[in-house]
DNA sequence: AGCACGCCGACT
DNA sequence: GTCGGCGTGCTC
């Protein structure tokens, strides 16, 4: 791989003899000093490997060291033992982590592990393997776990296992193991995992093509090289010539050919039509023509109705920004679900698209990100940690669908937005930052000139394509009540409305979709007699009602921590067999479609039907061929489906998404229904939308109806500034959990007590919330607590550091409780 | 994260 | 008395 003329290739030398580094093992965030061999050139930034404890673990190097500080002893510094990855970061790329670290509360190094490719942090692994030398003389006299241990690792094809897996599977593994170690049975070992690499494999380059006493064979050979560039890997010349290495090498021998080790890239490559800039509409050249003016930091909301083109103008704005030779980062939310959108960009732009997301091979992730390092511009397309490509000369950096909240990471640290990160990368590169979306979040559009009331103080630029290309209509919305459906003893899922359109779907040859905003064959199992629901035993939510197809037992599973049950076929505390599910889910939809259109073809497109890798795409393409009738599914559906043949949308129960607790609840449904509405219509057809509720005098569904955006955001954003919730205020969550609920319980209220009192004596302006107890009070055998901080911001949606005591909370966090840090928080269950 | 060290309960 | 549970603390 090349590398930038920055890195002097020769002067890698390390002068100093020590080297400190931050080690990748939770809890430890101060630096450790390793004595440098003189046989490895290290620089900062390089990704080292290094012995720590009993065991080998990544670190990355901080800075060097002349002398060793008097309170170490020379003998105790161990040398590093690896360079896994020489990194040339681009100017400003460890601040830009810094930044991230400090304002979400975090260790620098978690933010490291966010930023860096799987794979390159390693550590070893303690593995039990079975002694196959010996066989055990007397099973019976081992103790259970022992048992256990050994027929796992019998049945295990390599008769091995790692010591994590063992202890998950088998409970008092620990004596186990120490049972069958001293019978000699089994042996425990580290594993020290060699780090993602490059993958080398072997080219031939034609270096002289009329040597002498060449065969025929030979000299066929040499022409098809010189015909196919004059470089190929070996494997492809072999199976191309038909030859083999033997006589590969004999050419290599009389110096026609020279075979070398290279680096093969794993890159994900389609071959793709290319394609050309398309004539845009007035708006989208109007549009354009703005974007194309901003040159420094600048941010713009696109908001964009669905089907405007926005992804043609994203083409465009990109174009000028490769001419000049700067890169750009592109993302998405969820880069499996919009296949159409990264073919469209490899169309454009062709091998200067870098795909990158965690769906890619850890070698694939690995050779695409040090592509990143390489000085060519570049188009980078991915989901949230791609923004963290540390791609140098950044000329442009584009949010589509930037109200998603999948650019929210909310399970391991750190909880950063993308769309934050965004920002601080745009500003450190000083070029424009593009956040497109037909249903902008609140916090975007709040500091956009139209909801400003002195526009002077937006710092968002406002730019709108409020018509469909080819002037098409948006799909007007038809609003079902539902309870008039039910007086009139209609008791059905589907309206006798919905009905109606679903019977001449078929006649008139057109396609549908129903959105069901659940996944699951219903929401949960009651009594009907009496009132009893079936709930984990583990995390306190109702069990999900399950039917697989493969086996008749009927299964209640918990979507939390996956535990299952059988359905009880009476009530477990009355014996009642009035004991069913209740609500309904895509599988209940789809029996009911079985039994009341059995002529109607149908496909079920949910996180069930379409966890299998290319299952997605499938599943569309089915359906754009025409071999369905009907797509059923859940949120997914919201998502970049651009099928023009979509005529009906059928929305079965808006009620159970506005009834979410959570204070976005309204901005969530609004964004979700037109999501689902801007489905239809998209090919020559209008389209139609039906919306089914049980409150159809709820704003929201008022809003949506009439495609209502200005009027429903100001009544919201109203809404949060008298509740003070953002943009007006700041949230921090504190999320304290632990597997005993009275020390959950007690430290949050001491962390909470501790807040209160830092505000007062600093007399800073803010509210503490709680301690809570959350919503779901108990996953995966842990409970948690939460404490809420509420204050105000200084400017409207400033993303800013406040000075929040975190090592105070830590303080008062005992070892067993766990407590998390949610700077920004978008789901507060 | 692992692993060692160290302090309390149920057994020989 | 000991063995072995797991809570606390350290790893250059």
């Amino acid at each position: 791989m090349s590398t930038p003329k920055a890195s002097p290739s020769l002067d890698r030398t390390t002068a100093a003899p020590f080297v400190e580094v931050l080690v990748d093992c939770p809890g430890t965030d101060k630096l450790f000093t390793y004595r440098v061999p003189s046989d490895l050139s290290i620089q900062p930034g390089d990704i080292l490997s290094v012995p720590f404890g009993a065991q080998q673990v990544g670190a990355i190097a901080i800075r060097f060291l002349a002398d060793l500080p008097p309170e170490l002893a020379t003998t105790r510094i161990l040398k590093v033992v690896d360079v896994a990855c020489r990194t040339l970061f681009p100017p400003g790329y460890w601040q830009l982590l810094e930044k991230v670290a400090a304002y979400y509360h975090t260790s620098l190094m978690a933010v490291i592990r966010v930023a860096l490719p799987p794979g390159l942090l390693q550590r070893s692994q303690r593995r039990i393997r079975l002694n196959t030398t010996l066989h055990p003389h007397d099973i019976n006299g081992l103790g259970a776990a022992a048992q256990g241990i050994l027929a796992l690792l019998q049945q295990s094809p390599s008769q091995d296992y790692t010591w994590q897996y063992l202890r998950r599977q088998i409970k008092k593994a620990q004596v186990g193991l120490r049972e069958l170690q001293q019978q000699g049975l089994v042996e425990s070992y580290l594993q020290t995992q060699a780090p993602t690499k490059p993958r080398q494999q072997q080219a031939v380059t034609l270096t002289d093509p009329s040597a002498p006493d060449l065969t025929v064979r030979q000299q066929e050979i040499l022409t098809l090289l010189k015909h196919e560039g004059g470089e190929l890997w070996a494997q492809d010349l072999l199976r191309l010539a038909h030859t083999s290495s033997t006589t590969l090498k004999k050419l290599a021998s009389k110096g026609c050919i020279t075979l070398h080790q290279q680096e093969r890239l794993r890159l994900e490559t389609s071959p793709i039509q290319p394609d050309q800039p398309r004539t845009l509409t007035p708006d989208q050249a109007g549009v354009l023509a703005q974007i194309h003016r901003l040159q420094d930091y600048a941010e713009v909301l696109l908001h964009g109705v669905t089907g405007s083109g926005k992804t043609e103008v994203y083409l465009q704005a990109i174009t000028p920004v490769l001419a000049r030779k700067q890169s750009v980062i592109v993302l998405v939310p969820e880069i499996g679900l919009t296949p159409q959108l990264t073919d469209r960009f490899r169309s454009r732009f062709g091998d200067r698209i870098r795909v990158y997301h965690s769906a890619l091979s850890d070698g694939e992730r690995y050779d695409t990100w040090r592509q990143f390092l390489t000085s060519t511009p570049q188009v980078v397309i991915g989901t949230r940690s791609a923004i963290f490509a540390p791609i140098a000369n950044i000329g442009l950096v584009i949010l589509d669908e930037e109200h998603d909240t999948g650019y929210k990471q909310d399970q391991p640290a750190p909880c950063y937005h993308a769309r934050t990160v965004a920002r601080w990368r745009a500003q450190q590169a000083d070029c424009p930052l593009i956040l497109g979306s037909a249903t902008p979040c609140l916090e975007s559009w709040s500091q956009t000139p139209p909801a400003n009331p002195k526009p002077s103080q937006a710092s968002i630029h406002y730019l709108r394509l409020p018509r469909r290309v080819h002037a098409r209509p948006m799909p007007p919305i038809e609003i079902v009540d539902m309870r008039l459906e039910l007086a009139d003893r209609n008791h059905s899922i589907f309206s006798r409305l919905l009905q109606k359109r679903l019977h001449s779907l078929q006649q008139n040859r057109q396609q549908g979709l129903l959105f069901m905003p659940r996944r699951g064959h219903s929401t949960f199992v009651s009594c009907r007699s009496c009132g009893y629901v079936s709930e984990c035993p583990h995390c306190s939510v109702s069990l999900t009602y399950h039917h697989s197809p493969d086996s008749r037992q009927t299964l209640l599973r918990c979507h939390y921590c996956n535990y299952a049950q059988p359905q009880p076929e009476v009530c477990p505390v009355c014996k009642s067999s009035y004991f069913r599910f209740f609500g309904s889910g895509t599988q209940r939809v789809m029996e009911e479609l079985a039994k009341t259109f059995p002529e109607l073809r149908v496909i079920r497109f949910d996180s069930d039907t379409t966890r299998r890798k290319g299952a997605h795409r499938q599943l569309l393409n089915q359906f754009a061929r025409g071999e369905a009738d009907l797509m059923v599914g859940t949120q997914m559906l919201t998502k970049g489906i651009d099928l023009p043949q979509v005529q009906l949308i059928g929305v079965l129960a808006a009620d159970s998404l506005l009834n979410i607790p959570d204070f976005r609840a309204s901005e969530r449904t609004f964004q979700t229904l037109l999501q689902v509405a801007g489905r239809a219509g998209r090919g020559e057809h209008p389209g139609q939308v039906l919306l089914q509720t049980y409150a159809p005098e709820h704003p929201v569904i008022q809003a949506v109806q009439k495609y209502e955006m200005d009027s429903f955001l100001f009544a919201e954003l109203k809404q949060r500034q008298e509740a003070n919730y953002p943009p007006f205020h700041q949230l921090i969550l504190l999320r304290i959990s632990g597997l005993n609920e009275m020390m959950v319980e007690k430290t949050a209220l001491e962390i909470a007590n501790y807040l209160h009192a830092y505000i007062h004596t600093h007399c800073y302006q803010g509210t503490i919330l709680g301690p809570a107890p959350a919503n779901i009070l108990r996953v995966a055998r842990r409970y948690y607590w939460h404490v809420l901080i509420k204050r105000p911001q200084t400017e409207m949606g400033q993303t800013e550091l406040w000075p929040f005591p975190m090592q105070g909370c830590q303080r008062r966090c005992p070892q067993n409780i766990r407590l998390q840090v949610d700077v920004d928080p978008l789901k507060l269950l």
